[in-house]
DNA sequence: TAATTACCTACTAAGTCAATAGGTAATTAA
DNA sequence: TTAATTACCTATTGACTTAGTAGGTAATTA
């Protein structure tokens, strides 16, 4: 399930493309169109910044503005960043320890399969796809 | 992502299919088989039964029996009943309040897809691919 | 009657989610 | 130089979920 960090997430790096301009668009701004806690965004925008996908600058006109074009920014890359991981079962999480059933498992296939149509799907979609 | 709740009552089905035979299999012995706590599997079987996929009678030579060929009781179902729903976004699931967004949401389409091919993978998966 | 099995209710410790609170640092305009 | 604006940082919290555990009762069979 994609919790509402990665839908807000989501939902910024679009606010931002649909400006269309090439100026910062301060996170107020973004808040306020969105409806969403600025507080709360702030640690959203922060992976995003992380991750390389916006860039962010202080002070008077500062704000944040895609490092990418949308078309070059593909759903799965934003939502890694925010939601941590894209797996469908922690098995399959890199993060996660590894399983000892692995070898014998009767389901790991198909959580295989599963884990990588949603890969795919996710790395196919961009942002350009939603504006 | 699938809690271990559903993955359980995977490994519980198949393990019943796996006897392969006309008897009732106790719980005791899928618990011992899988190395899962006995107590946490009833609540999960708990599901199953009053889901209709499985029925248990008491008593010695009691436990629990497969209401379907294995051909015909699809994951999605298994999943389901243990995992509450499959929606991959709250938005989607029919037990949230319903988002106030929805007319002019530009995420919602690409949920819906996603949404349609997970539960179509599901769906067409059955217990007896997995044996 | 004893053993076996399902079935039932309640509890809990640890973790996650969706924020909030209260700052500091950088940048710009007056 | 000062005030305003903005990003950026650390810590905390209440509600909820997860993955179990504890301690029974009811049904069935030998």
């Amino acid at each position: 399930m994609i919790s509402t960090k990665g839908r807000y997430a989501l939902r910024v790096m679009i606010d931002i493309a649909e400006q269309n301009k090439n100026e910062y668009i301060p996170l107020k701004d973004i808040a306020e169109r969105q409806k969403i806690s600025k507080k709360y965004l702030e640690a959203i925008v922060k992976n995003l910044v992380d991750g390389g996908l916006l860039t962010g600058i202080s002070g008077k006109n500062g704000g944040y503005k895609l490092t990418k074009k949308p078309n070059k920014c593909s759903i799965g890359e934003i939502l890694t960043l925010t939601e941590g991981s894209l797996s469908t079962v922690s098995c399959l999480d890199e993060n996660s320890t590894p399983c000892n059933r692995k070898k014998t498992c009767k389901t790991l296939p198909m959580w295989v399969e599963l884990d990588n149509m949603v890969k795919k799907f996710f790395s196919k979609k961009h942002l350009s796809d939603l504006l």
